[in-house]
This record gives structure tokens, C-alpha cells and sequence, in this order.
DNA sequence: GTCTTTCTGGCGGTGTCTGTCATAGTGTCG
DNA sequence: CGACACTATGACAGACACCGCCAGAAAGAC
């Protein structure tokens, strides 16, 4: 874990002790609520880290010392949800089916989405209809996927570098990221904790079904 | 069809018609040259522009006539040939089943990949090592899904915003970049169109075995 | 109160990418 | 073969993302 990250989990999970990492944490709140809504005006690429760094009232320079890049503005908060989350897999109990674990891991976003859920369909709106940010957002769901992938090895005593732990995985991902394709197109209107749940027993339930190697 | 894509098109099937045309293609193939060999030799983001176009021969600002961006000149190709593979599934006739309409697309992916064996590797390598690539390379492959998932669609007589069309899309996808980069991993040692077979049968066949909606 | 640590803004620089224009080479038609 | 249209190219200027550096301001520890 990298210090910058350290020092992030920690203001958040203090929650606040001074005053120091409460303004810390409201302007980073600040440039994400001015980014958002500037990217939903105008564009996300018509929108300059200038523009951003404006409407927070931080200099420009300041930006970057809070995000790392513009799409980080959007991706960040999802990438660490994500990452938490997957690693949180590790706390289950060892003899549980791996396919309850995955299970499980599902409520934990359910959790997460539904505090969050305008903010969200913000966020996955401009992602898929903006080319650069739809790589990053494949590339943040690929990142959680190599964190399961090394839990679904160990679970299933396989290495990780094996194609069943691999396979597992991705379908996860996929499951997961077609639901938010899925949701994003209806506007919100359906269930984005039932798609993900559904997309799931369809794609990983087959390949974990009948023990550790269904397969050929 | 954009109007460079159609350029392009044309000028590599009538192969070659003018001078104009062979140098065009002939230049093209510097810079991909050059640039390759420079990533592989000091890295991706160490490697500029101006040292790309320097060792094509070509001035930086000819550099972006031929390529839309640095990440281009690696994606491109493999970017064409997926997007024509996953169209000539519309050649295929109505009546065959699905699932063998996609097997003959493994086989369309076999041929492309045997003729280019090596610089594939090395394209995946990048793409595996570098972020920025690997999320460009994932959005590609998201590329050819969306063109599959409408040929999917058509097949199933279902809506293309349906459910099955997308996960049977994103199944293949996910099957494909599994492959990549398993066999990426492997040094090429693996077969990468066993590979890909392999969990395309895995992932995709579940989806469609029992008719048009075997899932709940 | 001082001393240390951290945050901040400004400056300058690099690198990607784009618009524009003049020039030179290519294809075409009479 | 000569005039014309078309296209490719290079040079220039510029926008913007991003980063290293430094000096000043604010906060916390003592």
C-alpha cells in the first residue's frame, strides 16, 4: 500500500480528527462535486482541469495533488470501493463455498451502490459515452478482477496463475460490468443489485457448479 | 464507415493501385515498425512522439496523419481486423446455429493471428505491462463486442438491449481477452488458439446450449 | 511563543494532440 | 506534353494534461 493511500484510508476511517484532514477531505469533496457537475454540462472533455479548479477554488496545481489525473476525478472513489471490497473477501470464513463468498461480496456492493446511486448513474453515464473514460472504466473492473482472481485461487487451492481462477474472475467482472451497461441504458430504472445478481448466476454459477473443476 | 476507414479499406483490398497509395501503406508500416521497436527497446511512455517520427523518417505532425494516437499504432490493426471478423459473422448463414456461427469466427481469428505471431506477442506484452495500454486494449475488445452482441441479437431474434445478446457478447470478449492474456503470461509457449477455444467453450457455450434462453 | 510538518499557489517545462497554411509531389484530362 | 485538381507533407502556433520545484502560509507539537 502506497503512503498517499495509507493517509486516505486513514482520514477516512478516523473519520476526522483535525482540522487539517476535515479541510482535506471537504476540498476533495469540492472538486468532485465541481467536476461532476461541469462534466455533465458541458462534457467531460470539453471541460479543462482550469474550469474544475475554478469552481472548487483551488489553483490548478492543487488539483493534481488531490486527484492524480482528470478521470481520476470520476474513477477513484469506484476504484477504491472495488479494490476494499474484493480484499474484504479475505475476512470470510475459510470453509464457506466459494460461490456464497461471491455472494456475500455482492451485498457488499449493494451496499455501497445504494448510498451513492444519482452520483453513480452519473458517473457510469459519462463513462459510457465517453471513449477515454470507458477504458478506464474497463481497466478499474479488470483491477478488481485481479484481486479476486488471487482470492478464488486460494479458495480453491489452484494457482493463480491457472485458468479456472482466471476464467472465475473475469466473469465475475463482466457480470458486473455488463449489469452497470445494463443499468446506465435504462436511466436507473431497474434494479442494479438484481442485474448484478442475475448476470452472476448466469455467467460464474456454471463455472463453479459440480466442485472445483466442472470443466474439460 | 468513417471516411479514413473507408481509405484504408480500399487501399488494402484493391492492394495496391498507385504510387501513391503503395508509399502510403509503405510509410504506414514504417512508423508501426519504428514505434514498436522503440517500445519494446525504452518502454511506451519513455518513448516519444518526436523519436517515432524521427526514426520513420516522417515529421511529428505526419505522425498523427497516419496514426490517431500513440496508442494507436499498437491498437490499430488488431482494432480492424476484429471489428471486419466480428461484421463477416453477417455473411454466415441465417440458419446456422449460433454457437457454430462463433466457432468459425475462432478460426477467422486463428488465420489472422498465425500471419503476425510474433508481433502480436509483443503488442499483448505492452498492452499487459503499460496501464494506459491495457485499458485502451480492453476497450477494443469491448469494440467487438458491441458489434457482436447486434449480431447476436439478430440470430436469437431478440432486442439488442436485451440481457442474453449482451452477456453472450461479453462472454466472448471476456473469453478472448482471457486468452490474451494467458498466452501473453506464457511467453507464447501456450496455444493461443486452443486458448481461446478453450474458454470459449467454457464461458459462451453454457449461455447458449438448451435453445435460445436456457437461464432462469 | 517557537519549531516542524504539511498544504498551497505560481512558475516553468515536457509531451500529446490539433488547426492552419504554404509547398511539393501525384494523378488526370485535354 | 502541359495545365489543372488533389493530396501528402512539414513547419508553425496553440490548447491542454501533467509534473518538478520553490517559497510562503497554515496547522500541530512542544
Amino acid at each position: 500500500m502506497t503512503d498517499t493511500a495509507r493517509k486516505t484510508l486513514t482520514a477516512e476511517r478516523v473519520a476526522v480528527v483535525g482540522l487539517r484532514e476535515r479541510r482535506r477531505a471537504r476540498t476533495r469533496e469540492d472538486i468532485e462535486a465541481a467536476a461532476l457537475g461541469l462534466f455533465l454540462e458541458h462534457g467531460y472533455d470539453a471541460t479543462t482541469i482550469e474550469e474544475i479548479a475554478e469552481a472548487a477554488l483551488i489553483s490548478p496545481r492543487t488539483f493534481f495533488r488531490y486527484f492524480a489525473s482528470k478521470e481520476d476525478v470520476l474513477l477513484a472513489r469506484g476504484r477504491d470501493e472495488m479494490t476494499l471490497a474484493a480484499r474484504s473477501l479475505a475476512e470470510r470464513p475459510p470453509e464457506e463455498p466459494l460461490m456464497d463468498s461471491l455472494r456475500e461480496l455482492l451485498q457488499i456492493f449493494a451496499a455501497l451502490h445504494s448510498t451513492d446511486r444519482e452520483r453513480q448513474l452519473c458517473r457510469i453515464h459519462l463513462c459510457t459515452t465517453t471513449p477515454h473514460l470507458a477504458a478506464a472504466f474497463l481497466e478499474m473492473i479488470h483491477g478488481m478482477e485481479l484481486v479476486l482472481r488471487d482470492f478464488v485461487a486460494l479458495r480453491l487451492g489452484l494457482e493463480a496463475s491457472g485458468r479456472r481462477p482466471r476464467l472465475v474472475a473475469a466473469a465475475f467482472g463482466t457480470a458486473f460490468r455488463v449489469a452497470a451497461e445494463t443499468w446506465q441504458e435504462s436511466d436507473g430504472a431497474e434494479d442494479m443489485t438484481l442485474l448484478v445478481r442475475e448476470n452472476v448466476e448466469t455467467l460464474v454459477a456454471p463455472l463453479l457448479e459440480g466442485g472445483t473443476a466442472p470443466g474439460p
